[in-house]
DNA sequence: GGGGGACTGGAGAGCGCTCTCCAATCAGGT
DNA sequence: ACCTGATTGGAGAGCGCTCTCCAGTCCCCC
């Protein structure tokens, strides 16, 4: 195998690029990466020669000097030992809200070259072995989306030392940087859009309680109708999965007969709400109103169509990215959290 | 910085834990790779060196010398220009043929120890940076998912020479791996239970017909018709989401008042389908028998719950996994395609 | 007791790339 | 004509790891 060409089935180095385009090693590098002054006329040899060769940098040999890999990875967690038939990819996946995430980051990444790759944790095996690939350095940073908050990955990431970004204010304060949405905020938009309609008999449909999302969530709401008059709300806590969403409204009419409003915490579980009215013979939104969360397809695909309290979800994403990138760029840059305001989307529902 | 010492930031090398190990580098590598006879004792002190340092293997090095990543790529691929809020994630990852897949890759990933990555293709230019990142080595080898036959994803792999398994038959013949279930086969059992249900006007809802799926359900469900007496069956096109299901549906119903039975070539449009027959007053099974196809999270949640067509998909994923794996260890391996038979799942819907 | 084999551990050569020097070249100023 | 300084290209030292040789050790058997 000499040096001068690449062996029949091996792939061309720089060496072989440079040996073609007359030029060193160096110069091929530098022409690739774009530094320095080279000139015009070389460049053009060297660009000629990669083209003929068929060229591609070995990413091993790259980021083994450079220490990068340009690549990020956006990791799904969840605490619970799941399966994925399980309600695990329901939750996370089937929510067009992960599609807007997706969305957002790729919009932000795409234009500098870095790739995203996806990767689950569903449970503690797939999140030890994910720690170990992470460390092992195959990609430079971390985007951390948590499906419940007895999620140990935040706390793993931080101690591993990976530059990382969480979706949402994790559980326990941590030197971590995080975007999230003014939940609360949220909330009362919810609560003005339901008292303002008329509605006296309220209720909440509220997300899991141990995720500082649900819990801001429902206080929120609750503070907003007790400054309203309505001293008590009552609530009914799901997992943001359509079928709990569908139990919880089931149990409300159950104990409050006359409900004539009701905030669900997530599009999915409106979703189910407003089926369980269906099935009870109440109209929505005459007899009674139902405001969701997120501004999902699902909001639109519903019957009727759902009012909702929509999250910017791509802004939040795209914020997430570049807050990830500064990170990579400069490690000692200090833990940074953004929040964003949620706006209330009329249709039909309330 | 001495040799000996890793920097305080830095991360500790092979020849640090050989230091403190007081053996040589190859030593070392040997303990963590678990290769040829080391002396248990001395197995010992080096792993106790490596516990010490907080050892993690460079990855970047490492593969460099090994051409291996242990790592391989599940890419999702769309062939036309698509944005994430569109049917495109509606169509793959919200539907829980998605999670089924990826629990049936890492099946057989998870304890081998190869890492799954996930990435996405849903325009040409994702599709270019992404056959880059491939080439680059990133991964071992590819699991792509086509949600369109237009899709040049499988041209592009086998040119750039990756191993790669597709989870379709490609339109045109291509020398690829594949892994796919016996569609006509399916929608004969689904032909076969409406006519012993009794239905005389049958007709069906089919996918894009650029795809050999959606082909074969259709010419298989014909077919089968026509073996047993019902020469023609009207057939209307849609795209696998709910909406060109409902869609569909009206459009059968205007032009054929008195369908008693259809066939729906996936789950989703299936939904979209019972939805449409609702609205025109007609009830589900009773007056049109609707048959779907997957055996989704979808035909569990449609009311009435969905007769269906389920395909193995947790299997025809493992296989998938095996071949991909198969074809890294011996890239000369011919390719080979394995086909899947479905059954018929008996629900309310038909 | 000596020779041959099996077994263990070390030395060292790269894998393909980047990047820091350094040398060469050339223009301009004195 | 000579010096200075900018500009451009090359040489070569690694990045951290694996793996092929090789040398040393130990044991068994003649």
């Amino acid at each position: 195998m000499s040096k001068d060409r690449p062996a029949p089935g091996a792939s061309p180095t720089l060496e072989h690029v440079a040996k073609v385009a007359g030029v060193s090693r160096a110069t091929v590098s530098r022409v690739i990466n774009g530094i320095r002054n080279v000139d015009p006329q070389i460049q053009e040899l060297v660009r000629q020669a990669v083209a003929q060769t068929g060229y591609v940098p070995n990413q091993a040999a790259r980021s083994l000097v450079t220490r990068r890999t340009n690549s990020v990875a956006l990791v799904v967690s969840e605490a619970e030992h799941r399966t994925f038939d399980d309600p695990f990819l329901g939750r996370i996946f089937t929510d067009p809200f992960f599609g807007r995430l997706v969305s957002g980051i790729m919009g932000v990444l795409r234009p500098r070259g870095v790739a995203m790759v996806l990767m689950l944790a569903e449970n503690d095996q797939a999140r030890t072995q994910l720690i170990g690939y992470l460390k092992q350095g195959h990609v430079d940073g971390v985007i951390a989306v948590s499906a419940s908050s007895a999620d140990p990955l935040p706390g793993l990431l931080t101690e591993a030392g990976l530059p990382a970004v969480l979706s949402q204010r994790p559980v326990s304060p941590l030197p971590i940087s995080y975007v999230d949405a003014a939940q609360s905020a949220g909330a009362k938009l919810a609560a003005d859009r339901l008292t303002e309609r008329g509605c006296r008999r309220v209720a909440t449909i509220s997300g899991p309680l141990d995720m500082p999302a649900s819990q801001d969530r429902l206080s929120g709401f609750r503070d907003a109708m007790a400054r309203r008059g309505h001293a008590y709300v009552p609530s009914v806590e799901g997992n943001f999965t359509q079928e709990t969403g569908e139990r919880a409204m089931k149990q409300l009419l159950a104990e409050y007969p006359d409900l004539d409003g009701v905030f669900v915490a997530n599009d999915l579980m409106a979703l189910g709400a407003v089926l369980a009215l269906h099935d009870s013979g109440r109209r929505v939104p005459e007899d009674v109103a139902v405001i969701g969360f997120d501004d999902s397809n699902a909001a639109v695909m519903s019957r009727p169509p759902l009012t909702t309290i929509r999250q910017p979800l791509e802004d939040m994403a795209a914020e997430m990215a570049r807050l990830l990138l500064k990170h990579i760029d400069d490690p000692d840059s200090p833990p940074t959290s953004v929040i964003f305001e949620p706006t209330l989307v009329v249709r039909e529902s309330a």
